[in-house]
RNA sequence: CGGGGUGUAGCUCAGCUUGGUAGAGCGCUUGCUUCGGGAGCAAGAGGCCGCAGGUUCAAAUCCUGUCACCCCGACCA
């Protein structure tokens, strides 16, 4: 393939412009077009998930929901709607969520003047009292778990729903930040402070478990700061992943709430002596940010690249049937070979097979097939069916990277190769993460490493191949004044305190305070 | 809410400075030739130039107003 208006040292073309290097940005948004996994809407900040992209959520939330209920939670539905006084019952949590609340203050249109002063639809019945639309359920399922829980006996509750909300953010990005967004939060009520914190932690594992083992992303699991914690929440545990431009992307969190949402929502329970208590309350959530994270962790510069477990399908067969006399039987076959790949067991289902017979030519259906990351593509022409063989590629190895392989040994393997190539993204990803993490002992080596604010986004914009930074490994005594200083200087946060149990005594790089173990510091999402 | 920018075909944009009946590329439709890795040629469909005023014989183009969106900041899963 030569270009005509190129010289013949022009550089090796990729399925997408910009690249990653070029304008890291510019790439992301590209790779969810290509992938046709989601579109802007005509609605600020919100997005359209396409069939794509949806079937990678519903594969996201299979795996989730079978983990919680193994973990015996129950799922409920809670209403899209909070009256406002709801929210006003816990003051930080109002404080941290109230400059991104949409308000539904009426419940009717009638045709009148709008603003304009043009004839249309304008709002008439106002409500007594306005309504929220949930930027999230505590108060809401608070309420309902006030009424719940009486007795000792009635704990834990364990309640997890998978819903929509929303959050009117200044600035959206599909999938890792949009106005109204999908996602699932678990909330849970308990009778001890103990068995509260173990709830929190346990889903923080399950989360950890699930990005690690099915989206084939390594995380570092650990505490956020009080800066960084959910406004109400005692303790904000978190996973955090490294995408390939160094930034830090918060993929899930677990909430220790102590009792101040069982104070202001009214969770009291009579225990085996018969007094009273507060219940201790936790929640935790993940949301279709973690698509984001998957592109952002494995997707190239020809697209998109799916870990196989979660895949939507697992292997596309492109039938090559321009010679007519061959192209029925070339057909049948693929037919054959569909319906014996859909027998096979893997990752908790069977294989999903999308068999390509449109009518476009080979080579464009090849290339959107490698944009949307589906991790096999074979084909079957007429040569390969009389060998009964098909020829492989595979979406972790070069495009033009391709094998013959007999029919049977396609089918004995594919679940190997399958598992191959999900370990394999695993082990790229935290080969990634190991190389662009530096354990820092000091200011001045901190400085160094991230660089100052001003000379980082000009890097950004230019030549993303030498921002400077990644995950700073270094002893930090908490301390808000220090955040906000590197916050402003550096756009560099404190991303978690890990508790992984690498404790090790030290002192603090920022105020030479003695410091139990070390922080992570990174740019982030 | 501050600072910058842009509204023209489904998409990306040119045209505007210097007014004269609407353009390109991609995509789409049809036909022919191609076809084991992003095809070529030909024909075709598709736009009240964001909206409202104004200037003018004449406005995508100049003027005024307005709305929307985008980018940068403050905020965030």
């Amino acid at each position: 393939m030569s270009n005509p208006k190129q010289p013949a040292a022009s550089a090796p073309t990729t399925a997408i412009t910009p690249t990653r290097e070029e304008n890291y940005a510019e790439w992301y948004q590209q790779v969810v077009r290509a992938a046709d996994l989601a579109e802007n809407s005509d609605v600020r900040g919100c997005m359209v998930i396409k069939p794509w992209g949806y079937a990678t959520w519903e594969n996201v939330q299979r795996v989730l929901d079978r983990m919680f209920k193994d973990t015996g939670h129950k799922n409920a539905y809670f209403p899209l709607f909070i009256p406002l006084s709801y929210l006003e019952k816990e003051a930080e949590h109002v404080e941290g969520f109230a400059k991104e609340c949409a308000v539904v203050t009426h419940h009717r249109l009638q045709p009148g003047t709008k603003a304009d002063g043009k004839p249309g639809l304008v709002p008439a019945g106002e409500l007594q009292e306005p309504l929220v639309v949930r930027p999230t359920s505590e108060t809401i399922i608070g309420a309902s778990f006030s009424k719940w829980v009486q007795s000792y006996r009635d704990l834990p509750l364990l309640i997890n729903q998978w819903a929509n909300v929303v959050r009117w953010e200044m600035r959206t990005r599909l999938f890792l930040r949009t106005t109204e967004f999908l996602w699932q939060e678990g909330h849970t009520a308990h009778a001890t402070s103990e068995e509260a914190m173990v709830e929190t932690l346990k889903m923080l594992e399950v989360y950890a478990d699930f990005a690690e083992n099915w989206m084939a992303m390594p995380v570092i699991k650990g505490e956020k700061t009080e800066g960084e914690r959910f406004p109400g929440a005692v303790n904000t545990y978190c996973i955090e992943a490294m995408m390939q431009d160094r930034k830090a992307l918060q993929a899930g969190t677990s909430h220790f709430l102590g009792q101040n949402f069982a104070h202001s929502s009214d969770i009291k329970f009579s225990d085996a002596n018969g007094s009273v208590s507060f219940a201790w309350t936790t929640s935790w959530g993940v949301s279709t940010r973690l698509i984001g994270g998957m592109i952002m962790t494995h997707a190239d510069d020809d697209g998109m690249v799916l870990p196989p477990r979660l895949a939507p399908a697992h292997v596309v067969i492109i039938p090559v049937t321009h010679k007519p006399e061959t192209a029925q039987a070339v057909h049948d076959y693929c037919v054959k070979l569909a319906a014996d790949l859909r027998t096979i067991h893997y990752a908790g289902r069977t294989i999903d097979v999308e068999l390509d017979a449109r009518d476009i030519r080979g080579g464009d259906k090849a290339w959107q097939w490698i944009k949307k990351g589906i991790p096999l593509r074979v084909e079957v022409g007429p040569r390969d069916m009389e060998q009964d063989s098909v020829f492989m590629a595979r979406r972790d190895r070069g495009h033009k990277e391709k094998v013959s392989v007999k029919r049977d040994e396609f089918l004995a393997t594919i679940v190997q190769t399958l598992e191959d190539m999900q370990s394999g993204l695993f082990a790229r990803a935290k080969a990634h993460r190991e190389a662009n993490t530096q354990r820092i002992d000091s200011r001045a080596e901190f400085e160094a490493f991230f660089g100052v604010k001003n000379e980082a986004e000009s890097e950004e914009t230019s030549s993303g191949g030498s921002v400077k930074g990644g995950f700073a490994l270094a002893h930090y005594a908490p301390d808000p004044a220090v955040e906000d200083e590197l916050k402003a200087k550096f756009a560099v946060t404190c991303r978690c305190i890990p508790v992984d149990g690498n404790d090790e005594p030290g002192t603090c790089i920022f105020s030479g305070k003695p410091s139990s173990r070390r922080a992570v510091f990174a740019k982030s999402y």
